[in-house]
DNA sequence: TTTTTATTGAATATATAGTTAAAAGGGAAT
DNA sequence: ATTCCCTTTTAACTATATATTCAATAAAAA
């Protein structure tokens, strides 16, 4: 993750930088807006902090133009903390703004969350077990990464027992939250199970759905 | 674009309903924690304004449970203005965090800056699988240079479907993000999503638009 | 060994998707 | 306001995938 601290005072960049990198970004700086743009079209950034005050340009302006040409996160810093000017950089193109004197923390955290509130759209939630993959948004499951045809009751079941690894769920509590209605033939369950085995399962030695003689089944936690 | 307020302090409510409803959004409003979970739970929300002073809950951990199961951003609000308060705010997956007393103008900057991201990484300006280029400044779709007819319908289905490739989204889904407003007959998708194939679609070969049996539709990731 | 519970395969029933055509809706030009 | 044309929706029908049931068999506990 390329962070790019736009701001011509060193010892700020200076400090935020070490910071930062403790945390795990890469930084790199630029102490002009010139110096800035020139270093956007050159590298791949994935972040902005961007300094109001600079010597060669507007703050304001220069947040516009990056927001024109790239689609990359601005977290603006100033020393003004008055209400107006907050909002004028939102105007501008702005993910978030601060004022100085700020807390480092506070500001790898608000880093944090604009970057996972990107991050999370694209995010599959995934649930990995030895050589099987569940993905929840595809609906699809992968088995030594060749896609296993799974029928939606069949998903639903096993992304059931797999997000709970190791719970214990009987019939009933499978079929109430699959079906969402009270279970009326509850053997329905066992072939399902059987039809999810047999197509994830090596035969004979079930090693993901396990079953919990007398009372229902479970996704194997170790 | 519905906004939810979770707070108990009535004048606050009414005040940031006004104020947000002047800014062209529909507020509604939950006066606890659970009351916020049910209406999530019941209704299309976009974006959440929490405060963390609620009768019934822990403000941080209501955040974290929201967190779990919907993915709406939320923006914090409290009357501490320690900076620890505001980490842990971000910990628990705010994405932005404000003090009481606030301004009313930055707070609604805020929401939109957040809601602004989002909708930009929604929006890949220009979309290509194999043959077939859409583009969404054109709202034109090419197969092989050859400029495909679609009507407005069936462009915004395919282009939600191909700006999420593998991601399934049901019936129910799709009728709410393109139509914008709750489905009363979903079958209208699968003539639409028929309409489309006939005009990119290999007779017969789907490679595009793809069924996700007792689902709905997804766009082809490979 | 007996009893209980689970697994399995096949038949039957149900649910869902695809297709078609016709009706309804909406906007632009007259 | 009326007509025309194109888009969207609805409804009916067909095709197909999936779910359930049932009875026989296997496996585990007592």
């Amino acid at each position: 993750m390329n962070v790019l601290i736009v701001d011509d005072e060193k010892y700020i960049v200076k400090g935020l930088k070490h910071s930062l990198e403790q945390n795990g970004y890469n930084v790199f700086a630029a102490y002009s807006g010139a110096e800035a743009i020139e270093y956007l079209e050159n590298n791949i950034i994935h972040f902005i902090i961007l300094d109001l005050m600079l010597p060669d340009t507007d703050g304001m302006m220069l947040c516009k133009k990056i927001r024109q040409k790239f689609d990359i996160p601005i977290l603006m810093l100033s020393a003004k903390d008055g209400d107006y000017d907050k909002i004028l950089g939102f105007e501008f193109g702005a993910d978030d703004y601060m004022t100085k004197p700020f807390n480092t923390l506070e500001l790898i955290a608000r880093i944090k969350a604009i970057i996972r509130r990107i991050d999370r759209k694209f995010d599959d939630k995934l649930i990995v077990k030895d050589d099987l993959v569940i993905n929840l948004n595809e609906r699809k499951v992968y088995l030594r990464g060749e896609e296993v045809n799974l029928t939606v009751k069949e998903f639903d079941v096993l992304y059931l027992l797999a997000s709970n690894p190791g719970r214990v769920f009987t019939r009933e509590e499978i079929y109430n939250m699959v079906w969402k209605e009270d279970a009326y033939d509850v053997r329905t369950i066992d072939v399902h199970i059987k039809n999810i085995r047999d197509k994830i399962e090596d035969k004979k030695h079930p090693k993901y759905i396990m079953t919990k003689w007398g009372v229902g089944y479970y996704f194997n936690k170790n």
